[in-house]
DNA sequence: CGTCATGTTGATGGCCGTCAATTCATGTGG
DNA sequence: CCACATGAATTGACGGCCATCAACATGACG
């Protein structure tokens, strides 16, 4: 841990706020800060390996990732169990707000630079604000449709097509936020990949050389470059 | 199919409108019943096997089930994926808010009877209403949350404890909305249950023989009888 | 009672987890 | 700049879980 003392310099892509989740004509840390003063702080820096969010602790702010990434993860029988990774323009914090508690502990995969937001401030302006309220309601519905699609993922797909459904959604997150490339740098682990879906490291591994044989991709490392996208489609795809 | 032309005769069990989902304080239909008037038709009938949306029709209405059981599904490459079944005080079409359209199909398990509620009047009651606002970003976050633990389950559970998982979740399911007992009626079928968990009928049938051998359930059919429910809840939790 | 759908049980094989050895990457100190 | 150490990633051998295929049993319903 020793990162944490290190300066933090955040090399990675980070979003316009055109392209944050949160909507290219509403920035709700921009609204606050035109409304409310200083609630909240901008592009506060957390550095690699460093726990944003305990598991339990109030959800008082809800944060969106400017640029690096984070793993969010519960703990189960003392071991973590992943259950999502945060891009830049996510929103992380929308699944504790029924029980106005974090469901899950919040930690950083790289250097990372987050838009705080008070949860308070956010219901606030939500009440008065029609167009933000839509958004939000538009926000986790579309959560709930993603959540939906990786069940399906999970628990009908086999190892191949996971990794691949994996890789392909990267790219789209990616895509969807205005950064287009087709060469992809995994701010986690294999090892994060592997908890994540529920596989081994050693299977991943496998996969991604079979899939480098296929000239399908390139995997050198953290560094993933598509050779072929529509081969990864297919892939990605359901086979039966 | 020739259930539809039957007359219906719901046996099941049917939610009181306290324990209904929505809460016990804020029944929606009851509420636009008293300020908007004919605009919700309470109770509507469903008859077994019947589809009540399919996928891709606009969202208009909102259902919840007031008694029966539905089921919601995708069709990839034209066969079904189930990914939702929904019982007595559940919502239906809450990830489907984001693009207006129902993003899964509906079908009907057994004789139901549904509350409709038209979306547009959700969404002015919503924006009107703070207590409406805040019960409407509750549901949708409790659904993320629970989107995210099965995710968890899916993706870490082998065949037996996803088995069990699904078992005990019935019981809290019927339990939370205030009808508590050990015996349970699944109103799908194996072939549901296996599509929804991601497993073949014949696994399931073998756990469920399993656990009948180690007298933590009996199963007779479509009537499962928990006997011991303690070893039930381990048999669900994640092993390794 | 006969038919058809649904569920159960058994035998076999493939996918993927486990264990182990090796290679590669990253950072540190000399 | 290189040698080394440490962890991450890769590759191979093997075994267990669960899907597949097939036969049989049970139940629903006319």
């Amino acid at each position: 841990m020793h990162d944490i003392y290190k300066p933090i310099r955040s090399k990675s892509y980070s979003v316009s706020c055109e392209f944050c989740r949160i909507g290219p004509s509403i920035c709700i840390p921009k609204l606050l800060e035109n409304t409310l003063d200083n609630f909240i702080n901008r592009k506060k820096e957390i550095a690699k390996n460093q726990v944003i969010v305990d598991e339990g602790t109030p959800l008082d702010k809800i944060y969106i990732i400017n640029s690096g990434a984070v793993k969010t993860y519960i703990t189960v029988n003392g071991k973590e169990q992943i259950n999502g990774f945060y891009l830049p323009g996510d929103i992380i914090g929308l699944n504790s707000i029924h029980n106005l508690k974090y469901n899950n502990s919040v930690c950083a995969l790289t250097n990372t630079l987050v838009c705080e937001l008070k949860y308070n401030e956010l219901i606030g302006l939500v009440s008065q604000n029609t167009h933000m309220q839509n958004t939000l309601l538009k926000l986790m519905s579309e959560d709930i449709q993603d959540y939906q699609q990786l069940i399906l993922c999970f628990s009908q797909k086999n190892a191949e097509e996971k990794v691949a459904t994996f890789i392909y959604s990267l790219y789209l997150r990616y895509a969807r936020r205005g950064h287009i490339s087709l060469n992809i740098k995994l701010s986690m682990s294999r090892s994060d990949i592997a908890n994540y879906l529920g596989l081994t490291i050693e299977t991943i591994s496998r996969i991604l050389t079979r899939m480098q044989d296929l000239n399908i991709l390139t995997a050198r490392g953290k560094y993933i470059s598509i050779k072929d996208l529509s081969a990864l489609i297919k892939f990605a795809e359901y086979h039966k």
